[in-house]
DNA sequence: AATGAATGAGCCTTCATTCAT
DNA sequence: TATGAATGAAGGCTCATTCAT
């Protein structure tokens, strides 16, 4: 049953069923046979479209931030003023795609399996700069008084998208973006 | 080398040498046998002072939020107004017993860890009622506009304190504790 | 060097294995390790065909005891007067096959560790049925006379065969079975 | 707490220790600690009276055997005919003390393990020697058919009391002695 | 392209034994 | 005499990875 160009389609798959076995399973114990089931394929071919399994968690969370850039790209190129801006960029954080309880998951385990992984270190850093970049643009320019913001601004969005992440209020999504939306005008205002 | 009521400290060793070892090698790759080294003890005495790993781990961290606890008690004793009292509990959060790399790194990767382990779920969540019950009563009550105001002012702690571990932007605690005391008050204020 | 449709093949060898283990070293010091290297694989492969080491064990003495059971049914085929019958059962538990040092060692050990193996336990109670059952049939039928001759010629060979496993007498399989034999005839008369 | 002259009481405690543990929880999972446990007293005393964990466990074969030994002596003393003396000799081994559940067990499980345990292993010897010997003189001196009968008799007690330790049958003690007596009467006839 | 058998390193855990007290 | 803390060697088991097919 081998076919041909089913390359980015396993690809696909594998990063997938990553994804969703370290919702249900938790990284620990998210195995590269485990991931290989989930995804209906065998555990050698894994290997076949990934180096190796610290490859296959990076290109999950490659494709989950490159989802959210996405996003983010998508609302930015419709707003206008500075408040539209800041907006667009915490409701792409918690728009469907990026909130999934499966996706908020994962970013929570690979997000604290960064600091000893520096392939997971990199991206997540150049997503951190982005953010940071974003939020100063939108917060109208580099300042120190800005900085201060946008430092704040990004630490409310990962922070409720870390409680998000543990349900600890079985929060809706709805709800989680306004709350974030009226308290980064608060943090964005003087 | 036995000695008699080694007990309480064997268990402080040990528990200090899991989080200095999820701080150097990742959760991942802190194993009992490093451990025990690390602490100067033999593999084999782990077992007798806990039932097993996973023991180890919820120990560690409920040692850490009994610290944090304790340094947030303390600090409300002296609070008269409602300002001081929210100061209180963010200075407590940013304090350097609180704030060492190894205490963020560990706190990290339990708190990451805790969607799969009941132990450390159930204290995470004590931790965030007790935490959300300080704020409202720091901010004058319990009512809706509260509730608001102190699940942001709970995810900009989480947020500062989890880009800290991340060592994004090698801050420095002095720093990070007078931002999070203005911004709260931000979030506090209408 | 994995291969394809090995798997039969595998759970013999390491079925052989074990029984050999046993024979040689002993239950308490046969490791899955060991019987991996005495079958000739790596100690890992053992959990691929066997869900543990006590499935392992299981899988042994249901080997032999299948190996029983053939043997037994196949001299009861050809077997027509009461007599006969009664010879039939008893030369199958004496023949060759089932009186091998290995099987009667790893017979005996697993016999004893039986009372803590449910596994173990279940097993050997159907086999301590069939044998009744086949013996009540030899002797012409289900009453309470032939019931204690039953169990003491059930005794008489579990006892025989319990001993041969000690060597206690550097027993001759041909000799005992002719003991075997004679007694039963003397047990089953009047 | 410590005592002078504790010797033999220690060591009958942890002597009965050993076989209700084995009773319990099996050969296998009878470990020092849970024996010392069991017996009220500290994991270190056990090397303390005895050399070493095998040398308990020879030594709780051997107080069984010994306790065997002195029931056959008591009743062959009173015994005259040789009918008598062959009674005498299978009723001491189904007497309440040789017989209990605990005693049968382990008598059972050391029995199992003898074949890889050189002190297990000779005095098992010294015990079928002696009960052959019993046995010949019962019946009436050594002689080729005697050795036979012998034989199946020591069987036949081995036998009824292996089956009694795995409780296939539910055994009482009282019916099993009348079917030995009984049947070994049978072997012993012409 | 795909399988799954096979390896082997390493982990958690247990436990007989020793030893300071 | 007695304790129980401590050691260290093994054991069962898991799992990322390789490789013949």
């Amino acid at each position: 049953m081998p076919k041909v160009g089913m390359g980015p389609v396993r690809r696909k798959q594998l990063v997938d069923a990553t994804i969703s076995s370290i919702h249900t399973y938790g990284l620990a114990d998210t195995t590269v046979t485990r991931i290989a089931r989930s995804a209906g394929v065998s555990p050698g071919i894994v290997h076949h479209y990934f180096t190796d399994k610290d490859d296959l968690l990076f290109e999950s969370m490659r494709q989950m931030l490159r989802s959210l850039k996405i996003e983010v790209l998508k609302r930015l190129k419709n707003s206008n003023t500075k408040a539209e801006r800041l907006n667009a960029i915490i409701e792409a954080s918690f728009s469907p795609e990026q909130f999934s309880p499966e996706v908020t998951s994962a970013w929570l385990a690979l997000y604290a399996s960064s600091r000893h992984s520096p392939g997971l270190f990199r991206i997540l850093q150049l997503y951190h700069r982005r953010l940071r970049s974003n939020l100063l643009d939108a917060l109208g320019g580099n300042n120190p008084q800005n900085l201060d913001k946008a430092e704040a601004i990004a630490a409310l969005i990962d922070g409720l998208y870390l409680r998000a992440a543990l349900n600890l209020d079985d929060s809706d999504m709805q709800q989680l973006q306004q709350l974030a939306c009226k308290m980064s005008a608060k943090l964005a205002g003087n």
